[in-house]
RNA sequence: CGGGGUGUAGCGUAGCCCGGUUAUCGCGCCACGUUUGGGACGUGGAGGCCGCAGGUUCGAAUCCUGCCACCCCGACCA
């Protein structure tokens, strides 16, 4: 149990509480599993926020990495950084009704701006009855509404387009139901909102950020992910084509890891947003929202994390390396933190992040747990013997394993190992992804895999929206989405029989 | 909002059915000493509105009533 606590500390949360007791491994309920690893913020006691989450700096870090890994790569694809109010007025929320529909039943809602002493209650505070405002304000749950009404005042022609802009920024969505990193209520994200000029160059920018996103998942979180595309009923409120990246967790549970939506001229035409061609004539611009969340981190642990623990890929980890001293005395310590000393330089040279856990008030064994637990992905111990011999302990987090190296090869071995590691990873991942895409022809053998395997169900559909929630309401499972790579094959929809021209994946999902 | 469950120290808990000394145990925390190549050991110590309010009783963590919070399953969820 003390492992958890301190997972949770060096993750989340001030105060906490663990939701169950047993760690299990991977192949039991996963949902119990992860529930170990997460937990809630304790906010004031009678508060009415509920499911928001602490991000202490250990997690923090993780999530530091992917926002400076994703921000490079919209930098290097044309997009800017840019900042939009958190308070939307309700009448801009409206105006794209389909969107604001959508997120109407979520939406937190500012009616006052002063609190008085309460006369009735001494020493407490009440919201003052003559603060309301005139105007409701809407706590964005996502950022189309307050942003396209500034890009009206940005666009007049098309040398003004593309717009690129991508905003980094928290959301709340006031979710019945919360489930940590996953559906948190208020969570960071990141959202880019895009201008274009023609319908193609919008629709190929959605295409082009979800690879983006795929890309990010399988390079940097080790984590491969189907890119595909959403079925009519999941997608995005106000989009005319929602892209998204399905991921397999290993319980067999699919999650959402990140959507691109096409929105084509809804929200140019709800705010007005026009541009004089190159033949001078006005039209609506098209546009593009695309945006991951805190929600990946949840998706990162789920991936490749064991009863140890974290596992982080290398590419992600806020440190790659950890050097671990075993002394006795002074005199060792100070010998073997030159050692480590040299040793790091040698290791940033090649930029590969060290930390030198020099702590004097834990014990090494106690040192080695916890890097294991926050995912470490190469651990070096120098002790009195290595100082002998010129060899420092190399231990792996993923596989676990320990070697003898010498000083002199050690840069180059972990440099090696680091890559190796996160090949591995997204190898391993992979290939539980592969043992766990079923086939299935009859809604008899759908209904068994998912029973007894889970997992993705590649199947045939009708496209019929009737049949896809039927399905849904007797197994829960959802079409993940329609793959974008895959072929088309003629056969029969697996639940109604009607002819369909290609299968798409089917799983339940978080 | 419906069904089920839980609330005792920072965390995890025993005790509750069948009311009765100073509320149990483990982890963690503090001090000192010995230790340090896989979560150290010993000794001593600190820490409790037993979820809240009311009731029954000589006496309530325990029984009764009400409330609150949280968890699980639903509903809900681009």
């Amino acid at each position: 149990m003390s492992e958890l606590i301190e997972l949770c500390n060096s993750i989340v949360v001030p105060k906490y509480k663990i939701m169950s007791k047993n760690l299990t491994s991977r192949s039991e309920d996963y949902s119990k599993w992860y529930n170990e690893l997460v937990v809630k913020a304790d906010l004031a006691e009678n508060s009415a926020v509920r499911g928001c989450m602490v991000i202490k700096p250990y997690g923090y870090a993780i999530w530091e990495k992917m926002q400076a890994e994703l921000d490079r790569m919209f930098k290097e694809t044309g997009h800017q950084n840019a900042y939009f109010p958190l308070f939307v007025p309700k009448s801009l929320f409206e105006a794209e009704e389909k969107n604001a529909e959508g997120f109407a039943k979520e939406c937190a809602v500012v009616t006052h701006y002063r609190l008085q002493n309460d006369p009735d209650n001494p020493g407490k505070l009440r919201v003052d009855p003559n603060a309301k405002l005139e105007e409701e304000l809407v706590v964005r749950p996502t950022s189309e509404a307050i942003i396209w009404n500034t890009f009206k005042g940005w666009v007049q022609s098309y040398r003004d387009l593309p717009l690129l802009i991508n905003q980094w920024a928290n959301v709340v969505r006031w979710e019945m139901r919360t489930r940590l990193f996953l559906r948190t209520a208020e969570f960071l994200w990141q959202e880019g909102h895009t201008a274009h000029a023609t319908k193609s160059e919008a629709v190929a920018e959605a295409k082009q950020m979800n690879k983006i996103y795929a890309s990010f998942a399988e390079n940097f979180m080790a984590m491969p992910v189907i890119q595909g595309l959403k079925t009519e009923s999941e997608r995005f409120a106000g989009a005319e084509d929602t892209y998204c990246i399905e991921a397999l967790m290993q319980d067999g549970k699919a999650l959402q890891a990140g959507t691109s939506h096409f929105l084509g001229q809804n929200f140019a035409k709800a705010f007005d947003v026009k541009f004089a061609n190159n033949e001078g004539k006005q039209d609506y611009v098209w546009a593009t929202s695309w945006g991951v969340s805190t929600r990946l981190m949840g998706a990162l642990i789920m991936t490749h994390s064991d009863d140890k623990g974290l596992v982080l890929p290398p590419n992600l980890a806020p440190y790659q390396v950890v050097i671990v001293p075993i002394y006795k005395n002074d005199e060792q310590f100070t010998e073997i933190s030159k050692q480590a000393e040299t040793i790091m330089q040698s290791l940033r040279s090649q930029d590969i992040t060290v930390k030198f856990d020099n702590r004097t008030t834990q014990r090494p064994g106690h040192k080695f747990a916890q890097h294991e637990l926050q995912g470490v992905p190469l651990r070096i111990a120098i002790g009195p013997k290595d100082l002998e011999s010129g060899t420092v302990e190399l231990a792996r987090r993923d596989i676990l394993t320990k070697e003898l190296v010498t000083l002199n090869s050690l840069t180059t071995t972990v440099k090696g190992l680091l890559e190796e590691i996160q090949n591995s990873l997204f190898q391993n991942a992979l290939d539980f992804r592969a043992d766990h895409i079923t086939k299935v022809e009859t809604f008899e053998e759908f209904k068994t895999v998912l029973e007894e395997k889970a997992g993705f169900i590649s199947a045939h559909w009708d496209g019929s929206a009737e049949t896809e929630d039927k399905i849904k309401e007797i197994t829960k499972a959802s079409i993940r989405c329609i793959p974008i790579d895959s072929k088309l094959e003629s056969g029969l929809c697996v639940f109604s029989g009607k002819p369909s021209k290609q299968r798409v994946i089917f799983a339940k999902a978080y």
